[in-house]
DNA sequence: ACCTGAACACCGTTCAAGT
DNA sequence: ACCTGAACACCGTTCAAGT
């Protein structure tokens, strides 16, 4: 791969989502972010107009990846069951994306936030209950499923931001998938545990 | 009264709460509040040691408020029904103290403010909890109407945090009051209704 | 006890000039 | 097309000096 001469408006807007994980919505700071990229930052206002049209285009980069991106890397695998262990694991692996979700719901009362954020959920809890169906629930049990999981994978987001390294992890990432797939309503028939 | 020769942190923990509740808290700038009083903004700091004192201060002089000094104006009236009825009007006249209770109960994700919005909202359930129960409910009937008000209330204010001036007022108001009171339980006998 | 004035660091924004 | 460099406004913080 070639070295990057010179940067494009994409690459500002990565770098700013890099720092919103560790950094929070405040650490989308022009100087800061052009000396980590290496430029002055009057570069900056060549591809932005200001600091509000950088975290718009980060948002949109946020919401791209965190929808059809994420999807995509799932929607191969026919096996239902498979399928929603592996949209788990996905979204409860690495840090970056998990921080990113926390920090922006947490600001979701800003207007230019909470539109997205309302958007993306949506979107994840619209995938899961499709999941949770072809799986065999009725529409109701499918819905009151998804909204269970998305609520315990948002909740152990919260639990993570006192403590960012405290991801669920091996035998914890293994009960956790279990608990989002098993444990309120029998999804197996008998059989079917005995087999597992 | 006497002309004021000297600010205390008090007078700054009160601009602070006037500048939040119109422009939000990161309308808590040092600079700007020292024009505003008249001072340099090197006098602050014989106040408080940063920016973040003060917000604290504010938050503390604000939970004062919205707690005993709220109460205290109603506390007096026996009749429960008339005076949860003051409760709803106190709370709704005004901008000030429902732009603050907005903003503030917005920006609960921030470590310093979501513990004090908490208290204030567990106080204020509890004060209506108490109001419902007096009128002769059941302590989860208590509960349940206490939570609907309060979820009202709230969700009021974010109505109008979009437009400033559009609180219940005049018929608005009572009906609003009236809902708070009597929609969706039967609140009163039919003697009662009558007599109304 | 409370405030001024000047200083410094830091960040957002603009813009002429460079390649 | 993309960037530098210098400028300006604005804000947080410090501190010696004033009353």
């Amino acid at each position: 791969m070639d070295v990057k001469t010179s940067l494009s408006a994409t690459d500002w807007a990565q770098a700013a989502l890099d720092a919103i994980a560790d950094g929070g919505i405040e650490a989308v700071a022009v100087e800061p972010l052009a000396r980590k990229l290496g430029v002055t930052k009057g570069s900056f206002y060549w591809h932005f107009q200001n600091r509000k049209a950088l975290l718009k285009a980060a948002l949109e980069a946020w919401e791209q990846q965190e929808t059809t991106d994420v999807v995509r890397q799932v929607e191969g695998i026919d096996d239902p069951r498979h399928r929603l262990q592996q949209v788990f694991r996905v979204a409860n692996s690495g840090f970056r994306n998990g921080r990113l979700t926390g920090v922006f719901a947490a600001s979701s009362s800003d207007p230019l936030i909470g539109p997205v954020v309302e958007r993306v959920a949506k979107n994840r809890l619209d995938f899961l209950i499709d999941c949770y169906a072809a799986l065999g629930f009725t529409p109701e049990d499918a819905r009151r499923w998804a909204m269970f999981a998305y609520a315990t994978f948002m909740g152990t987001l919260q639990l993570r931001s006192d403590d960012p390294t405290a991801l669920p992890r091996g035998r914890a990432l293994n009960e956790y998938v279990r608990l989002c797939m098993e444990s309120l309503i029998p999804a197996r028939t008998e059989s079917e545990r005995r087999r597992a």
